[in-house]
DNA sequence: GCTAAAGTAAACGTCAGATGAATTTGCAGG
DNA sequence: CCTGCAAATTCATCTGACGTTTACTTTAGC
């Protein structure tokens, strides 16, 4: 056998569940019943659920019961970047990496979304320009208007994949720069038009350019 | 106050590890100490470092102790796969996603590995010419080739990244397709030696052409 | 003096019971 | 029908005991 008495459990948990085919909300099996399903204590059944808890899998509300994530399981910090030394290096390779994947996102999302869908998406653009409005840090909804775009690529990968990198961007800074933020403004503009317009290659244009003027900033900022 | 004590536990020893600027396998106190220092009983230690553990930060070992896990930090399945449903679906949203990030990631590794660095990928690369030869299951060695290319792009989010995806990818197919396993080991030559010349867009031509040809043949597979 | 087996200590693993805290539910009163 | 309180449900935490694994020490044999 491989791994201790709670990883087993919690394996022969996660097993349950798919085989039962439980949705998101869900409600799982109090620990006590868990304790004689799974042939083991309590401790080792805490221990089971709080494994699958960590990976945003089951929900736990004290009081209430044990439930399905409605967040469809993405956990919190999935790289370990929190133990990264270099912060500043972290900073540009992430920035590096969304200059890769976010372009070619926004192209999908031209490709696929609908203009029904895009609603969302304009309701977020005007929520960061009314935060660069007030003058307030915007970087969280920044990081909800780009996620948005890779909801609507359509790509379930790209889906989970993408609010765990904008997040971390968010960590870093309260670096609120006025030159760009008003040059954020317009891209996220063009941006949301491109993919309205179901114009793929000026959204990948749009958000290439987009993610340069962050690059071009934070080079600036750290020279 | 945010969380229950197990999880402020947790994030109070994981600043205390970062504070103390702990390298991987330094060893953590043990459970009776951690009591004291972070003034909570014994679950609720030990709900905090499984917490850490199931991130990969801390690696706990019966009889001998609990130590910052030498294989810095990426969770397993983060993105939580194992609850999609439609498996056919997340494979082809996979390739899609490697479609985007890994021509991008060959030409990074081809612009900055020097030819020192690209011995273990030679030797990667032989491991799957051979398992190909022997007709065994290659995608266990082909991911690591994968993942050691994301290694040599010098890029640490990428680094995390790629292995999530490249095994994800693994977990699904025993598919071992003859005719594609003689491309396979072309295309796989053609990677390194644009690596080695240091010649970025032919690296990202051929890693675009390799993986082009795995969703052909996945497109062929479910039709 | 060296080696290997046996023994001992240290550290995590599991179980069990008691008590606390949060939520939900049911009921009484308006 | 709504409100507010009380009881039941469920998870959270503490504590203590005992089991299991690992690492180290001692010792017997050569």
């Amino acid at each position: 056998m491989t791994g201790s008495k709670a990883e087993q459990a919690a394996e022969a948990l996660l097993g349950w569940i798919v085989e039962e085919r439980l949705l998101p909300g869900d409600r799982i099996p109090r620990e006590e019943e868990l304790e004689e399903r799974l042939g083991v204590g309590r401790s080792t059944v805490r221990e089971a659920v709080k494994l699958l808890a960590s990976r945003n899998i089951l929900e736990v509300r004290q009081g209430a019961g044990t439930f399905l994530s409605p967040k469809q399981g993405v956990a919190e910090d999935p790289f370990g970047f929190v133990l990264v030394q270099d912060k500043r290096k972290l900073a540009e390779d992430l920035l590096e990496l969304r200059l890769i994947l976010e372009p070619s996102i926004a192209a999908l999302a031209a490709e696929r979304a609908l203009p029904a869908e895009c609603k969302k998406l304009l309701l977020l653009r005007q929520q960061v320009e009314e935060q660069i409005g007030r003058k307030e840090n915007h970087l969280q909804a920044d990081a909800a208007f780009h996620t948005e775009i890779a909801r609507l690529s359509g790509n379930g990968a790209v889906r989970r994949l993408l609010p765990v990198i904008t997040q971390s961007v968010t960590l870093d800074g309260e670096l609120t720069d006025m030159a760009l933020a008003q040059e954020t403004v317009e891209t996220h503009r063009e941006i949301c038009q491109a993919i309205q317009e179901n114009n793929p290659r000026k959204a990948w244009q749009a958000m290439y350019y987009h993610l340069q003027l962050n690059r071009r900033r934070m080079d600036r900022q750290l020279t």
